[in-house]
DNA sequence: TGAAACCCTGTAGTATAGTACAGGGTGTAT
DNA sequence: ATACACCCTGTACTATACTACAGGGTTTCA
């Protein structure tokens, strides 16, 4: 049975991520320096697995751990200017919004792709270099 | 009037990447050698801007250097076993779906948090951090 | 023909996000 | 009381993706 306080190998564990992964965000900022038990060991709690879990996951969604730093401090209320988390909220929103359109796009075109794999022995012509050759070329004039 | 050549500060503008880049994705293989002048200097084609294009495309998608190498190798049909393209272009999908889904569920999330945002001047609990710290926690027993 | 603008190579430096020791201390179980 | 697992700090190393010189050659155009 726990004691309801981790270890930094138990806290890893538990995360999914690995000790020096843990050392490296508390230099970071990611996580705050946690209360030691006289031999210096530190001692974590719930708090800080679902901290990870949510850094593991934002990380997941393309975030720097940079913005996650931001978006740890608007969840632990430490910025609560409404003005700030909106901003934050929003430019992240507009970010995410273009990820979605471009992964869409991306989508279409490669179950296109593999659908004409499913009937084709080989490719010719790809549409995958069509679609992601579109772009603003910056046209010297 | 162009004639039809670029160097490599042309295709660097172009493309909107800079020459530095240009080198360096010769070297690692995402652009191959290009002919050259008598005294040495690159000589590019219209080819090449789609192709930094195509790459700066893929980048903003989250693909790494290695991954656009695959997704150019099957552009250019140098990859044409129908297999092995059906393998990596659905292993992207799959990829790409889980993107999808965790972008989407942290839009809404976003949303509603702008949306209280707009609403009360303060934030005192946060949507955020309840959806992102779901996650496959890895119990100890 | 000479100077400005551009190109070449090679090497080193930056930022991000860890990962891997070395050398030493702590906790606990037998 | 001692061995073993585990923790500590600091530093160095890795990979990815560039970016920035230094020192020198090339093109172009007046």
């Amino acid at each position: 049975m726990s004691r309801n306080v981790l270890k930094t190998g138990e806290l890893a564990k538990m995360a999914g991520v690995n000790k020096e992964t843990i050392r490296f965000y508390e230099q970071k900022g990611l996580l705050s320096e946690p209360v030691r038990t006289s031999g210096g060991y530190r001692q974590y709690t719930q708090n800080e697995v679902s901290r990870l879990i949510f850094i593991r996951n934002a990380k997941s969604l393309g975030f720097s751990l940079s913005e996650i730093m931001e978006l740890l401090a608007i969840a632990d209320g430490s910025i609560d200017r409404c003005g700030d988390v909106r901003k934050i909220a929003e430019d992240k929103l507009d970010h995410i919004n273009t990820q979605l359109h471009h992964l869409q796009s991306l989508k279409s075109t490669l179950t296109n792709l593999v659908d004409q794999c499913a009937q084709t022995s080989s490719i010719h012509h790809c549409p995958i270099i069509e679609s992601l050759s579109k772009g603003t070329q910056q046209d010297e004039n």
